[in-house]
DNA sequence: GCCGGGGATGTGACTCCGTCACGTGGCCTG
DNA sequence: CAGGCCACGTGACGGAGTCACATCCCCGGC
């Protein structure tokens, strides 16, 4: 029944404070499920033990942002928000994957935040990843062109081997901006020869028009 | 000597806590000071007791965007991101008037946070006030047109008689646009009559109207 | 009372981007 | 084999950001 001496950071917790957690049962969500959306109250905090998930602010007209991801042992920050102010969720989670995930009950969560030093440790270095991950969103999202965020995208992303699995849509939605904007973007780099494009599928041509890209003065 | 009995939420702590903060003697900045600049260390943490401090994000083009703003009793979340990551500050913070704060050195903030379950819930609730305020601005500033944010922000800020005194500069850097699309925006209010504006001064002339566009549906 | 200087605004031209409205083509399943 | 769904391509159009100036107004100095 432990699940915290798994990958996650948790595993340095004080041995009552696991044991707290460690009675909470895992759950497991199949790809795609949708955690919480706006407007739900807050059921618990939420850390990923494997899989995937996604946290985006939905718009009016389909179009949504992705906030930032949360990989296994991490934890989802937008919880918290409602768990400490008591605001209800302004976004959506989707698991991108196959999901197995701890929902620690907002009781539970207080406690351990007054009893466990180590466990507000993660939980407030969680809160600083995030905000500092969405300052960054504003911040390219405000400074930099959308083939600056592209080609910063394309980079982060590729394997080893210089391909990565994307369709235009996901792009879109990690970068902010439309995929019709995307698809005119990326035919442009294919045009420069920076990459090859296919369906849902990228590869690197040349790493270093890409990087000079990314790093372009902005605006 | 004591400030934490002020109208800060500081004064619900505990006897020690405020103790230990009693003994941190509060500092006198003038208006237009700069509390610090990306790429600046953390100091500590910095609780505001009377003024006015604006965090921003700086552009390359001089271009700037007001995150949020601390008012008299909050604290400035940046520096925490700071203290509890260890990263470096990405954003700026000047005070916007003659301003008395007080900065909890790094070593008191954190024994603090382990000792003091009142002061823990201070930040937290700061954090998570700063997050929320945060996500806010990405989704106006992603799904809100201009019009409908530069609306919101009159009303918010115009005062019982409908008068506001703000620069256009200072309405752009609020709302993350360029001052040129606020003078062409208020230009179009005024011709509308929702608005009359003057140097430095816009008058709200029908409410209404500017209700209706503040909550348009959004593009 | 007159004069600069500097901050606050107004404008035109141009490019980039987001949105709408479709069209195309591949792949998968009934 | 036929739909149907999904990924992608495209043209048109208006909103928004940038640059480069032109005004304009207010305030301190003389």
């Amino acid at each position: 029944m432990s699940w915290t001496g798994g990958a996650s950071e948790l595993a340095a917790l004080e041995p009552a404070a696991r044991g707290v957690l460690d009675r909470l049962g895992p759950t497991e969500v199949p790809q795609g499920a949708v955690l919480f959306r706006p407007g739900e109250t807050v059921k618990g905090y939420v850390i990923v033990l494997t899989g995937h998930v996604g946290v985006s602010l939905l718009g009016p007209n389909g179009r949504d942002i992705l906030l930032y991801e949360v990989a296994p042992g991490q934890s989802c920050i937008q919880s918290t928000l409602g768990l400490l102010g008591g605001d209800d969720y302004s976004a959506e989670a989707v698991a991108t994957a196959p999901t197995r995930l701890v929902l620690v009950p907002r009781p539970v969560f207080l406690e351990l935040l007054d009893t466990s030093p180590a466990f507000r440790k993660v939980v407030f270095a969680a809160f600083a990843e995030r905000m500092q991950a969405m300052m960054q969103l504003i911040e390219t999202m405000s400074f930099m062109r959308v083939e600056a965020r592209l080609a910063a995208l394309i980079l982060e992303r590729a394997g080893e081997d210089g391909v990565l699995a994307i369709t235009q849509a996901e792009i879109a939605r990690a970068i902010g901006t439309a995929r019709e904007v995307v698809s005119r973007r990326l035919d442009k780099l294919a045009q420069t020869g920076a990459i090859r494009t296919g369906r849902g599928e990228i590869r690197v041509r040349d790493r270093t028009a890409l990087e000079a890209l990314a790093a372009s003065p902005a605006v």
